[in-house]
DNA sequence: CAACCTGTGAAGAACTTGTGGCCTCATCGC
DNA sequence: GCGATGAGGCCACAAGTTCTTCACAGGTTG
């Protein structure tokens, strides 16, 4: 299962040693350096789960976990020097999911990461289902008519994200955002690109989707089976 | 969600920049170059949401959001060149509903755009039902009698300003205005022609309309079922 | 380095939109 | 009633957009 995750410390090599332990996870990441941007990039960028340092400037990560608490359900992980019960007490009142001491173990960070995606993640199941097209989440296979097919990254990702809710309409700009990730900034020309490819391996006849469908001027769906 | 964005630039090449990203999201966009245009167009076209520069000739951002906030709950994002902490304290001060630094970064814009609209349109809920026919506005998309319609975006808009209040009688000018879009300037009798598509692929029998009625000499209107 | 994935531009197809025109039909004055 | 008048229905075509598809240029991976 890979993940979004946003990192907020304010030690810079604290931060690149966490974001390099997660990306060979497999997750994107994307860190800040103060508390103020780690309410505005969690509000704009909306991550799976964030991994926030207790002492940060400008507002500290106590306070971020308490303003976001109050406005969503992400994930927090806290992270803190201080390895005082109180501190910690303190951090799962106010909301926190999870609370580790410094310093950060990589075997620790990531376990603990995989528990809070896995809680977090539960109603994603593995396995999605629309008409004759099975999708294992987990495994990164597709089937159609049960035989397999091979996608590559985007193809899958693409797939996956029209697959988890058949019918609702994603434009090439959301596709760019959700399925690719962010920090990506390329030509939606780029998203019909693939949609061609995916077609070719999924669709029995392209030219006619029965599965990946244009809705013309908006984007593409998934269609309901 | 499509909705109604003023973008207010004094820099004309930011502004277009600015359109483009948002045009690509399928919102309608107008532009204005300094702040006294950006209050009058505010008021006379009310538009769903501003992007606002703080540095414009005439009025300030600043004070155009101060103003406005008097007179209307219009989204406000704050732009500026000015990465100041105490900038930003001042803007959402004021009332703007968000803020970001420049340079503007496409996928920043148009997630913090998403999140605002969401935010403000709150009350926009999904589903339009009249007699037979159902209208989902998030997903853009409509069945009647269970079967789903394939719309293009001019006759989805009509259909949906219509029955978010049926019996209400549109003039044509008013469809334009209201379905269309500003920046919007055709003749009334495209809106005819849309009717006709629209009978087409909702009506049972256009030539006796049950639900988009022709209101003789005043315009359209969805029947109350 | 070979195979494959990813991103881009461009040509052409498909679709949408706007308009003029012609015909039908509602309305109103007689 | 009955025409005159003009509003609305509907068609066909032109122009403008948006999508599909392809070929190719980096990049990555093994």
């Amino acid at each position: 299962m890979t993940a979004r995750i946003l990192v907020a410390d304010d030690d810079p090599k604290h931060a690149q040693l966490i974001r390099l332990y997660l990306e060979r996870e497999g997750h994107q990441v994307l860190t800040v350096g103060d508390g103020r941007s780690a309410l505005d990039v969690a509000r704009s960028r909306k991550p799976d789960l964030l991994v926030l340092d207790v002492m940060m400037p400008l507002v500290d990560g106590l306070d971020v976990c308490r303003i976001l608490r109050a406005e969503s359900d992400v994930a927090i992980l806290l992270v803190t020097a201080r390895s005082s019960e109180n501190d910690m007490l303190l951090g799962l009142d106010i909301g926190a999911d999870d609370y580790m001491a410094k310093p950060v173990s990589p075997r620790e960070l990531t376990a603990r990461v995989r528990a809070l995606l896995r809680r977090a993640g539960a109603g994603e199941g593995g396995l999605l289902q629309v008409g004759d097209l099975e999708i294992d989440a987990g495994r990164f296979e597709v089937r159609m008519r049960g035989e397999a097919v091979t996608l590559t990254a985007k193809e899958f990702a693409i797939l996956e994200l029209l697959a988890k809710e058949p019918g609702r309409v994603y434009t090439r700009g959301q596709i760019i955002d959700k399925a690719f990730g962010f920090e990506h900034d390329v030509s939606e020309r780029t998203v019909d690109a693939h949609v061609v490819n995916l077609r070719r391996k999924v669709e029995q006849n392209p030219a006619e989707p029965e599965y990946v469908q244009t809705v013309y001027g908006r984007g593409y769906r998934m269609a309901e089976h």
